[in-house]
DNA sequence: ATAATATTGTTGTAAATGCAACAAATTAAT
DNA sequence: ATTAATTTGTTGCATTTACAACAATATTAT
């Protein structure tokens, strides 16, 4: 079977729109949508960028502001402000902690926030489940290690100033 | 080979963020500072959104902004802004016509907006052509066809409301 | 025929986002 | 030792974006 390589395939590219990067940018205007109108129907207290930053912080623990922000992919104003939106909803707890000597904001979920993340994370599972079969599982799970591995690789090549 | 459905995997995933829906969201983030970062580096008279709008406009022909709308996924007023920035680098010519007897405005490229989608076309793909290959070629092609088609069934399950 | 509904494009406004600049504090350089 | 550069978090601002409301017009319903 001939390898065709990457070049050959953007020299094929007549259009931008038909890439790679543009069909990503598209699909993931879908997922948006589609998170933000059930957080919308369902009347929940966070918003979609609020519940995955929780998430974040559940799974990546006590780390600072600006490592948070390369974690979510936002600079470090909007960050702060997200987290400022958590403190004041009282989901998580912010606490003065050092990282090479140098003072740094970490943060922890509260009771409250453990509570909600464990029950919005079951919501969005019956929701999923109540959805119909869009692809068949393999075949979401082989695509989304695809997507993560292009993300690596992508990770390398884009400077991201945060 | 057992066929794990799309529903055992939601309940299998723990976390949002290792979702498809999330990890889909990141990606694109990383492919939108690429463009962007280039567009700004090359100090190009035109926007990646403003590109990939004369983009559209290129291969879809004459359609209605509202149709335009639908085609780029902004709404309306976006859309039309964009075709303002357009027009006013005259990049674009405006004209009314009718649609199911409806008077609407459509668009073509002038011999300028031509020119430069040729140009920014011809520059995008000398830079990935410098770039290193992320993945190898078949493996992009390959993840480019099944995004389209996990889009085109995320599309289905999505109200778009433009 | 009249009213209700739908389509298209625009305007206005509020929210989100990114970016530059800043203050505070530490490390590195000369 | 003094200066320069770096890291972290915040504030302010300018751009982008979404969303509701509107005007104009055409279709549909009663």
């Amino acid at each position: 079977m001939q390898q065709i390589n990457f070049v050959t395939i953007m020299k094929q590219e007549k259009h931008y729109i038909n890439s790679i990067y543009y069909q990503l940018e598209q699909t993931a205007k879908y997922c948006k949508h589609l998170g933000t109108q059930l957080f919308q129907k369902l009347d929940l207290p966070v918003s979609l960028d609020e519940f995955s930053t929780l998430d974040t912080i559940k799974i990546y623990g006590e780390v600072c502001q600006r490592d948070l922000a390369k974690l979510i992919l936002k600079d470090r104003p909007s960050t702060g402000r997200i987290l400022n939106s958590l403190e004041e909803k009282g989901l998580i707890k912010r606490f003065a902690d050092t990282k090479n000597n140098r003072l740094v904001r970490k943060t922890t979920l509260t009771i409250e926030g453990e509570k909600l993340l464990d029950e919005v994370t079951k919501i969005l599972k019956d929701y999923f489940i109540s959805m119909p079969e869009i692809l068949s599982g393999s075949k979401v799970e082989e695509l989304k290690l695809k997507i993560k591995e292009f993300k690596e690789a992508l990770k390398e090549q884009v400077e991201m100033n945060i």
